[in-house]
DNA sequence: CATCATTATGTCAATATTTATATATAATTT
DNA sequence: AAATTATATATAAATATTGACATAATGATG
């Protein structure tokens, strides 16, 4: 199994979701489409990691209500203890910022003015919903039992990462901008 | 054109390389296999992005020195302005981390513990590489228009995300360790 | 003296992942 | 009234990536 099946297992030890809210949870560890969960969801159910409840609706469609299964509690926890893989991260942008002095400062400025503006949208995001992770549960989070403990954990992470991010830009902002007021002064 | 065919040509800017040098110099961005790089390499050399030298050499294989071309430094120029493509970020640390719950308490802090040795030991190697870069360029390090000031800033951002993830595991295994304590009195 | 790591290049089949397409309804916005 | 966004599920096609196979010389370690 894939790393995207056990991040699917480890969504439904806290909570059963559907295909749908699976997708939006997933987020915190990378974008995986739907179409990559609906499958993996089918696999994941015939191995009997998971089960369902088929719930019908009137107005929308039908849906399927994904719970971890015993088996699927006790794969999960067999993988935990194995040594992860080493992290993938591809990031675009980084490849631009090794070529910038390509670029004209104006290009690069506003590179990493855009980039610095994505992060601190996604600064306030999380810092709004570890606010009301806070209020919810308190000092459950505290709890390394608690099935909010790994999410919240994880939140914090994304928190300083990103909030190093926002340093390292405003960082390289300050080298281009000097440059720009340079050759300002020059002309 | 994919981002690691960009990667490549961005590699190519600083210095001419052969595809065994590539692959090791692209670990900065992530790490592809020479499987992927080979070909990559050929395509761009069929479509005028690059070209090579072959070079015979005695005791060793003959090497390809690969070069980028105008039309692969226009490609590249032309490239950096675009709005970059969102990060993905894999790691499979995280999903443990998230069900780090249904583990017991030592998978946790030995999962944790062998995170930290693994960025600890990065963000040695990265300090010797950022003095290394140092000792030889100097203060060329800080022009924008200098070919080695892209390698710079990334290596510096290397850098800060190491030391915060440093940061958060001690952080993270204050929490398991305090735990350990708890349990050690009561038993 | 044998085995392993390093340098150096390449192909190909199997996976993994993304993108595009399809269907359907409710609520909201223009 | 029409268009857009969100909810909900699913498959097919296209790309990207990995792992295994293949070759070959040197130097280092046991």
């Amino acid at each position: 199994m894939n790393s995207l099946g056990y991040a699917l297992l480890s969504m439904l030890v806290r909570k059963s979701c559907t295909g749908y809210e699976l997708k939006q949870l997933l987020e915190v560890f990378w974008n995986a489409k739907h179409s990559q969960i609906y499958p993996l969801l089918s696999k994941l159910e015939e191995d009997e990691f998971v089960t369902y409840v088929h719930v019908e609706q009137t107005g929308k469609p039908d849906k399927k209500i994904y719970s971890i299964t015993d088996k699927g509690r006790s794969l999960l926890q067999k993988w935990i203890s194995n040594p992860p893989a080493p992290p993938v991260a591809r990031d675009e942008f980084l490849i631009k910022a090794y070529a910038i002095s390509l670029a004209d400062v104006e290009t690069g400025i506003s590179l990493f003015q855009e980039r610095l503006a994505l992060y601190e949208e996604k600064l306030a995001k999380r810092k709004v919903e570890i606010g009301l992770m806070e209020k919810e549960y308190g000092e459950k989070l505290e709890d390394i039992k608690s099935n909010v403990f790994g999410r919240y954990i994880l939140f914090k992470r994304k928190l300083l990462q990103e909030q190093e991010e926002i340093n390292w830009c405003k960082w390289v902002l300050s080298y281009l901008e000097k440059e720009v007021k340079t050759n300002r002064i020059m002309s």
